[in-house]
DNA sequence: GAGAGGCTTGAGAGCGCTCTCTGGATCGTC
DNA sequence: GACGATCCAGAGAGCGCTCTCAAGCCTCTC
């Protein structure tokens, strides 16, 4: 009781003294009990129930060298990306993998470039585990920061090829599912397939151009309408689009929000769809997809999958860490077409 | 180099080593180096830099009891507050306060019951100095997390009564400004003054229609209509409002999003803002109020410092924890009015 | 009934760091 | 030139925990 009164929190040892049992068994108990003879076990767990214990987990994790807290790391210019749904979930899932590891997600924001040293320290210095991080460019300052810091990463989205030596990641099939989407529209009876793409810079984007071009041929240029991911873009793509080939008969959106933009513009031209324009978009984000008119057509990614993924490929990195085995290959987890009315 | 290349950190120790001195001197150097030759400090920088030296936070923590990190705790029903511009804004406000006292925002997101466990080892655990949190209800888990993990708390926006002992707060002044906002639809001549008031279930909502009332003596309670802070919500009641009462000559909503849809009701029913009607809103969010047709005047808060002072006040209570002093008084900001065209 | 082998438990070292305390060098003063 | 005051550096004691190692106790087997 005393113990409770004084401010300070207290010890194994003082949980040790209370249970007559010595620090090392007390340990033991507080870390799972194993080995440890029952009637011992119960002695512990009441000391520590009437002493309020908690574990000091820096004096643990000085030991241990582990913290069961892994950061995820957010550049500011991305910190809009808390309003994406896709951003969401793949944290969610995130989050609930690390849950079932009994490990803490730990959130840093990198605000601004003064912040890098900040996080440099923080990341360095071994509050954390491991780092998860996301789509990582060249020029991306914050590559260098978990590079220097040297602690185990995974990136969610392939990196840019500049990067330097490579990092694990987790993407889905972007080139794979392009493709499908497209050889949908052709099978569909579509002549003219056009694609709105994504930006130039950002991977996903590009392989899924890929995978359009894979599907194709050698397509016209000219049906190739570039936007940044936003419906907006999406929108004055298609518009270009449209005055540049009024022929077209089947567009591959490169991603759901783009598609809906696209929508709208066929709506406003008095093209009916799927009949006059067939539409495929990607990602399946069900707050788009679903509630387009008509329901979209696209290519499905499991988003809180590839979250969990990358936590368990960190999991990987991190038991392997020092081993000297290599960096594991990166995972490419399969797209699904799901079909709904625009194709 | 020999250090560099095994995959052990480097020591403190190490470094005394490397530089000639004595562990001690090393410590002083790194934490600043008041109190040593220069000669000496050069020397120590420089074996710093060599071997890639970073100090291990676990053991520093272990010894000084300070984490240089304060946890922002969000639990899952307020999750989509991250869509929120409002909480982006007071989360940039904490972020750039904390950097300012050399301390590392931690972000732990409760998703799950199950996770208030973890999230109470955690916060108890010692891995952060402090944490804060946002407008605890009643029934809220969080809140008995908080106080079990006995971990020093500021919240943000004032809690409801049941919460238990006073927790410190910061918060604008809701019901002056709400006074405010009255007047000045009564001074500009509106005879019939109606509230469009927030849930009920919110201090910030209940103390704005405390403040309405304030203004207005005892106003009849059918010129109060309720919704949630939604524009949907608030179109709701406007149109309601409007039935019940077709003379009402101004409006007084809970917040700029309740009173954008306001405005929209008003004008699909062909009332002039602000001639036949005035409205004022309550917020400031610029991406709001700057763009409502008519640009809405309104109650600004300032938010961004909201958040910093949360950030000051909590290394108050950082400062004089174990001083036996008493938990300090609430904060609470001023509110100015912003006039624009629809009051 | 004695020795081998398996379980429990306790003692104690040490994780990497900070910080007090002490000793020695340096400076100023008369 | 001797003394006290001042400054600087090092020694060493922990912070609270885990984990190895050895000692003690049983049980089992022949």
């Amino acid at each position: 009781m005393a113990e409770q009164t004084t401010g300070a929190r207290p010890t194994l040892e003082a949980v040790a003294a209370r249970a007559g049992v010595s620090r090392a068994t007390a340990s033991r108990v507080v870390n799972g009990g194993a080995g440890v003879r029952a009637p011992l076990v119960d002695k512990v767990r009441q000391a520590v129930e009437e002493l309020g214990y908690v574990p000091n987990l820096a004096a643990r994790t000085l030991v241990t060298r582990r913290n069961d807290a892994v950061a995820v790391v957010i550049a500011e210019p991305e910190f809009r990306i808390f309003s994406d749904p896709f951003f969401q979930e793949q944290v969610r899932g995130i989050s609930r993998e690390l849950t079932a590891h009994d490990s803490q997600l730990v959130l840093l924001w990198v605000e601004s470039p003064g912040d890098h040293d900040r996080i440099a320290r923080y990341l360095g210095g071994g509050h954390v585990d491991g780092a998860l991080a996301f789509s990582l460019h060249d020029e991306d300052e914050l590559a260098a920061v978990l590079r220097r810091a040297k602690i185990p990463t995974v990136l969610g989205g392939r990196p840019t090829d500049g990067i330097g030596p490579a990092m694990p990641y987790v993407d889905c099939d972007n080139r794979g599912g392009a493709r499908e989407a497209v050889r949908l529209l052709v099978d569909r009876g579509c002549r003219t397939v056009a694609h709105l793409a994504g930006p130039r810079d950002q991977t996903s984007a590009a392989d899924r151009a890929d995978g359009y071009r894979d599907a194709l041929g050698d397509p016209d240029p000219a049906l190739v309408g570039h936007g940044d991911f936003t419906a907006e873009s999406g929108a004055r793509a298609m518009a270009e689009l449209l005055d540049r080939r009024p022929d077209v008969d089947g567009v591959f959106a490169a991603n759901d929000l783009m598609a809906s933009g696209a929508l709208r513009v066929l709506r406003e031209r008095g093209l009916r769809v799927p009949e006059d324009v067939a539409v495929v978009g990607f990602d399946d984000v069900a707050s788009i997809a679903e509630r387009t008119d008509p329901p979209l057509t696209t290519v499905r990614q499991d988003i809180e999958g590839m979250g969990r993924l990358m936590v368990r490929l960190l999991m990987r990195v991190l038991n392997e860490h020092g081993s000297g085995a290599p960096a594991p290959d990166p995972l490419i987890t399969p797209t699904t077409l799901v079909r709904r009315a625009s194709a």
